[in-house]
DNA sequence: GGAATTTTGTCCACAATGGCACAAAACCAA
DNA sequence: TTGGTTTTGTGCCATTGTGGACAAAATTCC
C-alpha cells in the first residue's frame, strides 16, 4: 500500500487530526468555550484527554486551532462564490445561501456563525482571539468590497455606488443572520431578512430608484 | 426619617437589590455565562454567596434576571427615542448613537450588546434564554417597523417603502454594531458602518435615488 | 428589655475540571 | 528477535465551582 509519506516510527495514530479538529470545532460551536469541557471534546474527537493534549495543546490552543479552521474554510468558500467570472447577483445570492445553510446547521439547535456569534464572546477577554475575529471580519468586508469595486467597473451596479458602504451592508447581513439564527428564527424569516438586504445591496443601476422602495 | 414602605422586620439588607443586579449584569456582560463564577458575582455585587443565592436564586436564575433588566432598560430607551412626536431622522440617529455608547462602554474592552452578543451564545443550549432573546429581537424589529409605518403615513419616507424591510435593516445595523464592537472596532469605524446603513434606512422620499448611490 | 425575624458571614461537602505522570501497547528498523 | 519510538489509556492531583448548613448579628415588634 502506497504511503503518501514515510510511515512514522512509533505506534500509529488511531485518529485523523483533521477529523478530530473538525469535531472539536463542532463542540465549541454548540457550547461556547467555557462551557465545553475537555471530556466533551475528548468524547467528540474520539480521543482521551492526554492524546488531545499531546496533539493540540491545551484548551485555549485547541480553540484557536478550531477557530482558524473555521476561518479558513469559510474564507475559501467565500472566495470561490465571489469569483470575478461569475455575475454579481448570482455570486451574492450564493454567498448568503451558503451562509444560511451553515448557520442553520447542527444536530441540536441552530448555531449561527462560529466567529460572529461565539468567538466574539471570548474576544473581549482574550486578545489573541480578538485579533483573529477582527481579522476575519475585516477579510469579509474586504472580499465584498473588492467584488463591488469590480461590479462598479463592469456596470453591474451604479457608477456612483460606494463599494465600501455596500460591503458593510453585506457583512451586516451576515452578522444579523448569525444573531437571528442563533436565537432560533426559522429559515423562512431569515430569507425575508436576506431579501430586504439584497434588494439594497445588489440593485442593478437601472433600477436604482426601485431599490429604496421595493 | 420617612420610610417609603414599612421597614421589614429582621436585620436590614446591606445591599440595594437593584444596584446588585446591575453589577451582576456587568460581570456577565464582560465574561459570559459559563466563565463567570459565583465568586466573581459576589465580589462585584458586594455580597457573599449565600446572600446572592438567597436574594436571586441560583446562577441561571440570576442570569435571566440580569438579562431581563438589560432588555427592559434597553426597550425603554428605544421607545423614548422613537417617540412618534419626534422627526424620523432625529429618532433613528439617536437610537444608534445610544446603542453605540452602550456597546462601547465597559471598563475593559468593548462589550457589544448583552442580548445580541452574549445571550445568543447561551440561547442554543437554553430554551428559556432563547425565548427571551427571540422576544428581544422581535421587539426591536417591531418598534422600528411601527415607527416606519408612521413615517410612511407622514411622508417622511417614500410611500412605496416597505416598513418591515426597513426595520430589518435597522435591526441588522444594531446586530452588526454589536458584533463589530465586541471585536474591538473603533468608534470611527463603527460610525462609518452606521452611515452606510442610515443612508439607506432613512432616505427621504425626494432623495430615494441618491440612496442607492451615495 | 426580650422575643421574633431576617440577613450576614464562616465553614463545609461534593462534584467537575484542567492538566499531567506513567506504564502498557503498537508499530518500524535492524 | 530486539531495541527504539510514538501513541494510548488508566489513574492521579490540585484547583475551582456550585450549592447549602449553621450560628452570630442586627433590627422591629411587643
Amino acid at each position: 500500500m502506497a504511503q503518501n509519506q514515510q510511515m512514522p516510527r512509533g505506534r500509529p495514530r488511531q485518529y485523523d487530526p483533521d477529523v478530530a479538529l473538525a469535531r472539536a470545532m463542532e463542540v465549541f460551536w454548540d457550547r461556547g468555550y467555557a462551557a465545553t469541557s475537555l471530556d466533551d471534546l475528548g468524547e467528540a474527537m474520539g480521543m482521551n484527554r492526554p492524546s488531545v493534549y499531546a496533539a493540540f495543546g491545551d484548551k485555549h490552543e485547541l480553540f484557536v486551532k478550531a477557530l482558524n479552521l473555521y476561518r479558513e474554510t469559510g474564507h475559501d468558500k467565500l472566495r470561490r462564490a465571489l469569483a470575478p467570472e461569475r455575475p454579481l447577483l448570482e455570486s451574492v445570492r450564493d454567498v448568503f445561501s451558503m451562509l444560511l445553510s451553515t448557520y442553520l446547521s447542527g444536530a441540536g439547535a441552530q448555531r449561527g456563525c462560529f466567529v460572529f456569534a461565539l468567538a466574539t464572546s471570548e474576544a473581549v477577554r482574550d486578545p489573541a482571539i480578538r485579533a483573529l475575529v477582527a481579522d476575519a471580519i475585516g477579510a469579509f468586508d474586504a472580499a465584498f468590497e473588492a467584488r463591488f469595486k469590480l461590479a462598479r467597473k463592469r456596470g453591474e451596479i451604479a457608477p456612483s455606488a460606494d463599494p465600501a458602504a455596500l460591503a458593510r451592508l453585506a457583512s451586516g447581513l451576515a452578522h444579523t443572520l448569525s444573531v437571528r439564527a442563533r436565537s432560533g428564527e426559522k429559515r423562512r424569516a431569515l430569507r425575508k431578512v436576506t431579501d430586504a438586504f439584497l434588494a439594497v445591496i445588489c440593485a442593478p443601476p437601472a433600477e436604482a430608484l426601485k431599490v429604496a422602495r421595493k
